[in-house]
DNA sequence: ATGACAGTACTGACCAGTCAGTACTAAGTT
DNA sequence: AACTTAGTACTGACTGGTCAGTACTGTCAT
């Protein structure tokens, strides 16, 4: 028998798209759990049965998201030869995902901070994770001369910075467009290591 | 007859100092104004006299810190010839301002990001101005033929979340030093626009 | 008829914000 | 010099709205 609802998804995807939707708009603590059932349409009932609490709740969408992320990552270096061609085409795949999911990108970048110290052990662990993927095939760059040594630890954590910025800025204004981000933002983290294109 | 009060300090000052030390280390919602009432040895009461709600109270620390670092760059240019040298000395004045007030960086940078629509606009705010000061130095090293070229739009929201995201990765870890940052970071940047020091 | 889930009415802890009152200083008034 | 009046700075017990979380009931597949 398959589904007689007016929406055949699960019950908890549609809480999970409901709280996307509405915590990347509002943030954590301006978004009330009523809304999230009235825009899922299921009841309060539901959500404590699919997530312990709220916190909780909102910590699958992060990681959800920082998942997607860095499978794209993963998958876009998996063809190419250790050296910076890996790294440009990771970046290519962190822009490209961000600009796909806008807001997604919002809750990670902008509505996952500044929440008190149960979430910032969240944010420093994917943080930390992204700055070491980036550093790793940073390290290997150097490794095999595709650039001169740096400090790869530095140039992870700022190129990681550099991106976020840029993606908030494009999701708040829509400026700059995803093909001028990619133009200029690109350009400016290679070359930033020396890398000439 | 000088002060017989065991702290000399004005009351508003008071406020101030223990709302910095608590909002920065919790973060705007998980900081009671009980917790700043015995922070700074003062009544409920008087921060209503200074002060007309928590939010304000909160966005005064953020203009404050907003303020100091504007000034401290301004004053590192205005010795300094157009071109790019203006560039790097306003960075230099920059992450050493950071560098010296932690708490107040992590303020800015981490506590006051992600708190619903009300702050979103005062951190667009504050946002804004700073990339328009390293837009505006960055346009006239272009002018004058310090670098090529670029998007300085984009190379300045770059550079902003570069040196936001470095510094918070120092705010929480200590690490990387004062003197790393600036040997890692400052070369970085100005080699991202093609100058070379 | 039983267990796995969905739905809803309710509770109570929490905490920003209030306000009547105190303390002190200073300037007018007689 | 004794008194009123006014203004400013501050106090802290209290209140009332909010909302995460809970207790309970309903439904349906097997």
């Amino acid at each position: 028998m398959t589904e007689k609802s007016p929406d055949p998804r699960s019950t908890r995807d549609r809480i999970l798209d409901a709280a996307m939707n509405i915590f990347s708009a509002k943030g954590f603590h301006d978004t009330k759990l009523d809304e999230i059932v009235a825009e899922a349409s299921i009841s309060k009932g539901s959500i404590y049965f699919h997530f312990p609490n709220k916190e909780k709740l909102f910590i699958s969408l992060v990681d959800q998201f920082a998942d997607v992320i860095e499978r794209r990552a993963r998958e876009a270096i998996e063809d190419e030869a250790p050296g910076m061609d890996r790294v440009r085409v990771a970046l290519e795949a962190v822009l490209e995902t961000f600009a796909k999911y806008r807001r997604p990108a919002k809750l990670l970048l902008v509505q996952a901070v500044g929440l008190g110290a149960v979430f910032e052990r969240k944010r420093m662990e994917v943080t930390d994770r992204f700055a070491l993927l980036i550093q790793t095939y940073l390290d290997e760059a150097v490794a095999d001369g595709s650039i001169a040594p740096v400090n790869t630890h530095i140039v992870a954590h700022a190129w990681m910075g550099a991106i976020y910025s840029v993606v908030i800025q494009w999701v708040y204004t829509g400026e700059p467009s995803r093909d001028e981000i990619m133009e200029a933002l690109l350009p400016l983290l290679l070359k930033s290591v020396g890398y000439k294109d």
